[in-house]
DNA sequence: ATACGTCGTTCCAACAGCCGGAACGACAGG
DNA sequence: CCTGTCGTTCCGGCTGTTGGAACGACGTAT
């Protein structure tokens, strides 16, 4: 078989993955239908489910139609990614009281690496709201969370997360280095990110405030996510100083 | 190869998933660690690892000693498995009530087909409490949890759990069907459980009251958890009040 | 009624890909 | 200087994986 370079691993089990993955995201769902999602032969599908269900990932949920679903074994997997789920814990107290100054939807997302994750989310009441799903993968460069983030980081390592590669999402991505530079510069002054133009997803703003662990390096970020119909710039210093706030709140929490 | 009756998964893959758990389990963790825990050949966990990489489970914690440890993907796979976590958002206030009210430690306890997950933790201010790690799998039957729920199940289904085999943990867990059958009666009676006998884990006590959805089907449930040195069964019935008054006030807010 | 599409499931021969022992250099103690 | 352990790399033998083909059951359109 002819490999790219750097791709070493055992297939067989990247396939899995693969399978258990869109397991997670279709949940209920049946083997033709993953067979045509994962474009794979239906009988390797067939034969993936098995085996994890074997290890006690997957069990059939809907026994008539053959449905697959997650068991709770990835719940115990993920709480540790999470470190056991103390920021979540720690944080949701900080989360409702924003939601509730603010009536707007608040999301928790926690950086990994160069990368951010939706962990948590608290709604406001308004009938227009931003969704997005617990447990999405964002980019740093591209999002409220992630600048402020960025902001409270090092220059050295905002440089790596550049060289990494700022690719575009909405076509008001900042993509260019220079621009993210500036970006990071207005961040670190203002205290808070505000992301105005629909950086990552369309028709959403937000402003967003780190949070940071004893050391004082930044693990996690609270954003504001405002429909761009209703955000108004001139609020954006009271929300601002609101979310910083209610992060300096979960920072102090975390020794 | 030889394969016992059932056996039909991919090994590699299967090989690879308990990689993952182990990693899970006792992150950051180096190679010869994970060979040695796994009885594995140091060079086939090695792939498996480049493997997990590649797919984006794992990543190197530490790239001087070479330490593995999670990425954030299982968190949202985790939140999936655990229904984008409004269980436990919607929890999490009751329990800390209760952990106030009597200064115990409380455990939200998620249902899994035959068993139950711990999915969060409060702790009460004792000097002396109860551990359990979060993500831990608990059997049905030899826990307080367990049997709340398994007294809000209808016969067939409690039939189906003593069919699939009641083990032991402790010497004192409840293994006689019939005996299983007579506390699930007590437990109905009662309306909360109590594992005053160490059931499960030893010197640990409990009262049990399960969660129900809006259909009334017990889907999690609450744990107060107390060393057995502490436990005073003349004051279960206030203790046993205060845990059902917390879960019924979570199952409401299931619809 | 009949034909058709799709579902989940099973089988098996061929061969691609995995396995794991062996050997490497680096490091830390003794 | 020797020994044990660490993480990493290599490669030939063989075995476990692969995926097309065929199955019966079901639901729908003809």
């Amino acid at each position: 078989m002819s490999r790219a370079a750097g791709e070493t691993g055992v297939q067989s089990a990247l396939s899995t993955l693969r399978i258990l993955e869109e397991v997670a995201r279709r949940q209920p769902v049946g083997v033709s239908e993953l067979a045509r999602v994962a474009d794979m032969p239906k009988s390797s599908v067939q034969r993936y489910l098995a085996t994890l269900q074997q290890a006690g990932w997957l069990r059939v949920v809907d026994i008539e139609r053959v449905r697959w679903g997650l068991t709770a074994k990835p719940i115990g997997i993920g709480l540790r990614a999470a470190g056991e789920g103390g920021m979540r814990e720690a944080a949701l107290p900080a989360m409702r009281a924003l939601s509730r100054q603010t009536d707007e939807t608040v999301h928790l997302a926690m950086r990994d690496d160069n990368a951010l994750v939706i962990v948590a989310r608290r709604d406001g009441t308004q009938t227009v709201r931003t969704y997005v799903e617990l447990g999405t993968i964002a980019p740093l460069h591209g999002t409220a969370s992630g600048l402020s983030i960025l902001a409270k980081l090092p220059d050295a390592e905002v440089e790596a997360v550049i060289a990494a590669g700022l690719d575009g999402h909405t076509g008001t991505t900042i993509v260019d280095a220079d621009a993210l530079r500036a970006e990071v510069a207005a961040t670190r002054e203002r205290g808070y990110a505000v992301n105005a133009a629909s950086w990552w997803r369309p028709h959403v703003a937000a402003i967003g405030a780190a949070i940071t662990d004893a050391a004082g390096r930044p693990v996690a970020a609270f954003a504001l996510s405002i429909p761009t119909v209703r955000f108004d710039v001139a609020d954006a210093g009271r929300l601002g100083a609101l979310t910083v706030a209610a992060a300096d709140q979960v920072s102090d929490l975390l020794d």
